[in-house]
DNA sequence: CGAATGACAATCT
DNA sequence: TAGATTGCCATTC
């Protein structure tokens, strides 16, 4: 197992890996606590080649819309089903209640 | 080193 | 309001 990934990603998923059950965050959030708010697609190309040994929750790692990803990319129907399993609401259109799951880092 | 990629975000029309 | 475009930045070829 060669580390193909330099270090931003793995920032990424250490954050990732530390989403408590029940909340959520943005690619966006994530960038910023790395340090470049505008890196929020680099979180996301970290996500599509996040490596499942990591146990990576990242059904938990939503955009700033609430709206998951492509089904094409997860499989079909699954990340709701697993935010919906561990608690977290969803509105009308599909989109996360991120007021209430989105995750509050200490201020 | 330069060009291409990408599971986003913000702005414009 | 919804769709299309641009910007941004790390990784890969």
């Amino acid at each position: 197992m060669s580390k193909s990934k330099q270090g931003f990603f793995e920032e990424v998923y250490n954050i990732v890996s530390q989403i408590p059950e029940g909340s959520v965050i943005t690619y966006g959030m994530i960038a910023s606590m790395l340090g470049n708010p505008r890196a929020s697609r680099i979180v996301g190309y970290a996500m599509h080649d996040a490596p499942p040994n990591r146990s990576l929750p990242c059904h938990r790692v939503v955009n700033k819309q609430g709206r998951l990803s492509p089904d094409s990319i997860f499989g079909a129907g699954n990340q709701r089903d697993l935010l919906e399993k561990e608690g977290v609401a969803f509105n009308e259109d599909g989109c996360i209640d991120m007021d209430k799951h989105l995750i509050k880092w200490d201020l």
